[in-house]
DNA sequence: CAGTATCCATTTCGATACTG
DNA sequence: CAGTATCGAAATGGATACTG
């Protein structure tokens, strides 16, 4: 793709940042992905090939540092890539107040979840181990169940039963817990419609929303 | 262009703002134009069809409105498009610390020109009115002389010798005046390496830079 | 794990000319 | 002034399979 002909700064910046996926790339990085495969997982439909290509891009352009340790490969954001959070989050901003309606094609329940738990507020978290069981009740049976295991050490994420103890129980559908997660829904509007369900003693269920963290761009004022 | 298929706030809002020129065309309302002709002239490169292929998109997606009045039409940011001023403020200025090299094909003489007649600052002008002459010597005789005509009323941008007296006479070439004017080289440095040439009454010449103000980006530092 | 290789359908865009 | 019409070249990227 040529570039716009302009030295405008905005216009130098969009030549490299509005390449399709490039920055979600930068987002993945910025969520603390360091290795290839765990960016493709934060955007799975992206091929390869391309995430490749879009690695290297970033990295010409200053904005990526890949570098070998030992036989792993790690990528990083450089300062300059780094300094890109403002635009990431004054899009993510923007994105939740402006663009609100989700085709079900935007919704995904590996994504969501994986991002449910790479949120997981460990300091907020009760002692313990505690593990959630989540169903989404309207998605197809691979994508339907999953669980939760948190604890002080870390947090697990499986779609298959680990064989735990289960502390609570989560129902809901793929688009609720989506809007739930976005903040697009509350906690309270979310149980009192009855779009969500948990069941668990009184005290897990009182203290979830306080580890279970949303997306950072939920508590963003919505328009009127 | 399909979308990403995520539910994330920054994969939606860059559904529509990584479309190549997009962004530019939100600069560009931004800055104050209102016709489509008047924003071609701030991305000249973009053909027509495409202009209107993305102002249709942004006004689907309410981001602009498009007004009849009279037998004029009107193009406007509405709320939603003026919140996403963050945003192109963020990129631009990040592309002005991280995006340094230009390109030959970057610099554009009426571009340049342009910026600079819509960014004099009418309060900070002298009283009466300032004509002043431009020579970029290094530029295709078809856009090397301008003449700025500022006075309270308003600027005027000429490629043809107005007529009036100039008062002052400014020489540079292309690339240093550019430089000058996105803030990656200084007045100072500017008249002192011998880059730009002021010739006219010292008190013109002392005022100069208070009112032919340079890029809203030029103040940003630079890194080390 | 960390990518490459291949291949083609599709889209996208730029150029140019034209219109109410 | 405010766009449309048309057309072809280029590139973009998706799918899939494969490799050190």
């Amino acid at each position: 793709m040529a570039g716009y002909g302009q030295f405008c700064p905005v216009a130098k910046a969009m030549e490299l940042l509005d390449e399709r996926w490039t920055l979600l790339v930068v987002r993945e990085l910025m969520l603390g992905s360091r290795h290839f495969n765990e960016i493709r997982r934060g955007v799975p439909r992206m091929s390869p090939t391309l995430l490749s290509t879009r690695l290297r891009a970033l990295t010409r352009a200053g904005v990526v540092e890949r570098w070998e340790d030992g036989h792993q490969v790690v990528y990083r954001l450089t300062p300059a890539g780094e300094e890109l959070r403002p635009v990431v989050e004054a899009l993510g901003a923007w994105g939740v107040r402006w663009v609100r309606e989700l085709g079900d094609e935007d919704l995904d329940p590996h994504l969501l979840m994986w991002d449910i738990r790479r949120n997981v507020d460990l300091d907020a978290l009760p002692g313990g181990r505690t593990v959630l069981q989540f169903t989404l009740h309207d998605v197809a049976p691979r994508a339907r169940r999953w669980w939760l295991v948190a604890s002080a050490d870390g947090v697990d994420l499986c779609d298959a039963d680990p064989g735990y103890a289960v502390t609570a129980r989560l129902e809901s559908d793929l688009r609720s817990l989506t809007l739930l997660w976005r903040g697009d829904l509350s906690w309270q509007d979310a149980l009192r419609s009855g779009r969500l369900a948990v069941d668990g003693p009184s005290t897990v269920r009182r203290a979830l929303p306080r580890w279970l963290t949303r997306s950072v761009f939920a508590d963003v004022p919505r328009p009127a």
